[in-house]
DNA sequence: AATATATGCTTAAACGATTAAGTAAGCAAG
DNA sequence: CTTGCTTACTTAATCGTTTAAGCATATATT
């Protein structure tokens, strides 16, 4: 790679010191006195010399790179993939250059990328965190380091978060389903202790309960690492019962889209058989031959509201942690009308 | 955010130089003849104090970041996102992290971004370009910049790239829809002077008139800016001939999903009336009532040739340009089932 | 005329790491 | 006892930028 312009060979052009020519460059001239001509003359050669400052030796004067990290399950899933487009616009509005780097719902991964984006000397993170994270995140807290958590958060410790109201969320979907006419509501969620999905669970439980049903046999679980056959399985189970169930609650969109290819499978009617509703939004929701209900997330909101803090973090190291919980909307289809 | 333990501070407490401190830190004792205590002690320091090396201060020193930046049209599009998980993961096991950012097939944006990047003084650059970035590309030439294009090139132009074939890739699911009976086969592609996209707009056309059909009227454009209007004008059009077509095949996966909601919106069946196929791969395809046929890009080895090629390029900045194409798959699914 | 102030620039240190070159002390060989 | 070789370190320069402090020279003020 051609070695690029720097400081030292416009003030060699220019005959004037290194100090100068980076006065100008950076509009201290009348803080620093430099004359008109000479400031001119080296704002000409710069031009010339198409002068690009070196973001690196910059931050290692400055102590800040002007960069975020930002840690996700997988880029690679939309709605992660979503998450991390409005935080690039959002950071770039600002000045800042994003380096995203993908998780895998693994806490070794989470924790060796953390420390990778901290070497790299960002300014702050914006984590999607993992489950047994726990550590890394208070290390962070100890350390002082900027961040936020997104998406979901630890109720035990105090940190800023931008997530939305899960229990809600999924108590008015299920509600909804409930009033629709559904008597027999399963759940398919993840296998995790991860509060935003106990919460998700959480509402469906209650909403159930809160309407004199039962919740027997009818929450199943799935683990990460064996979403299809879990899946099978559990729908087996809900659809195989004396009662089978009438409706189906999945907790993330990857869920609902590995059910959905077992129902297609299992020719199961969407929604005179069964009703589904999802949370999260996806593409592969509209081409369902019954429109899939989903919880929409408040997405670009999410991704503002998290760069927002972040950089009053990285601005005052002081700031005390902010919550904030934003609205979901339950957008109602097909695939959950009455019976 | 907590100052982070330097060499000096290292030093200081063992009471030697920065230097030593440096030589032992990066194993470079016996080259440096440090004695072995001394070793010893400067280790268990830095691990006491939990030492991290400054990447910038190296990156300054050294010339290269260990950084290389990735330019997609869009991250939160699945396709572009599978393709950066790839480069993440596989420029991750050569030590290198990635910068990503969104050109949203804007070539003032590209332009940005490529700048952004450089400054921030990336070893190299993998970009899928946008329409009208020849210059831009032209330029990293020009400032002999190690970079590699994927899933697009310039003809005109020779770099390095990863790509498919995509005029075979296009005749051949032409041909496919041919041989299964079709007659009136239409194609909507994006309005672009992209290579790519005009290879699969050949492969149609070619694979029509080398089976003796007309290709009048049947392929229509849309512009990226303007999806849904001209999709459905394009669809309006292809179903209300006098002879309306029996079958669409897309240029990509937006303008498949995009079309068949319309295609279910004007209840229009699937194979039946119409056979649908589609470029690239998506999760929607699955839910389709009736799966959706597709060509499957190998974006894992695209990835991992992209990588791969740029490492070269960065490693050695005289190697000649190494065009990589990579065979495509026809995923034949009842969407394209015989009549 | 002596002093103060303004102007226009340079010097030098610093950020944190790397690395060639230098030095000081110990020891062996001639 | 001088020279040379090891050994075990230190010094100092460097990467590109920023910025406080310094230094002439010219002009204004008393």
């Amino acid at each position: 790679m051609k070695k690029k312009v720097s400081l030292k060979d416009i003030a060699q052009e220019a005959g004037v010191s290194v100090a100068l020519v980076s006065y100008v460059l950076t509009n201290k001239e009348e803080k620093a006195r430099v004359g008109q001509e000479m400031a001119k003359k080296i704002r000409k050669i710069a031009r010339k010399l198409n002068y690009q400052p070196n973001h690196i030796a910059r931050s290692l004067k400055s102590g800040r790179s002007d960069t975020i990290g930002l840690i996700v399950a997988d880029i690679s899933n939309p709605f992660f993939g979503h998450v991390a487009r409005t935080i690039e616009d959002e950071a770039k509005k600002n000045n800042y250059t994003v380096i995203v780097g993908s998780s895998d719902e693994n806490m070794d991964k989470s924790g060796d990328l953390i420390n990778v984006l901290l070497n790299r000397q960002v300014d702050g993170l914006i984590v999607i965190p993992t489950e047994g994270s726990e550590a890394q995140i208070r290390q962070l807290q100890d350390r002082n380091v900027p961040f936020v958590l997104i998406d979901r958060f630890f109720p035990d410790i105090a940190t800023s978060s931008i997530s939305i109201d899960n229990y809600a969320a999924s108590h008015d979907a299920v509600s909804h389903l409930i009033r629709s006419g559904r008597k027999r509501i399963g759940m398919i969620a993840y296998k995790t202790n991860m509060h935003h999905i106990a919460e998700r669970r959480r509402g469906f439980s209650e909403a159930l309960t809160d309407n004199g049903l039962t919740t027997a046999g009818l929450l199943k679980l799935a683990r990460y690492s064996h979403i299809k056959e879990d899946i099978r399985t559990a729908i087996d189970q809900l659809m195989g019962a004396k009662k089978p169930a009438d409706a189906l609650f999945f907790a993330t969109n990857s869920l609902a889209i590995e059910g959905l290819r077992y129902i297609i499978e299992l020719g199961i009617k969407v929604p005179e058989q069964l009703a589904v509703v999802s949370f999260d939004e996806s593409e592969a929701f509209d081409l369902f031959h019954a429109p899939v209900t989903f919880i929409r997330q408040p997405i670009l909101e999410m991704g503002k509201a998290a760069v927002r803090v972040l950089l009053e973090h990285i601005r005052d190291g002081e700031r005390p942690a902010e919550e904030v919980c934003i609205d979901t909307e339950l957008v109602i289809r097909r695939s959950s009308a009455a019976q």
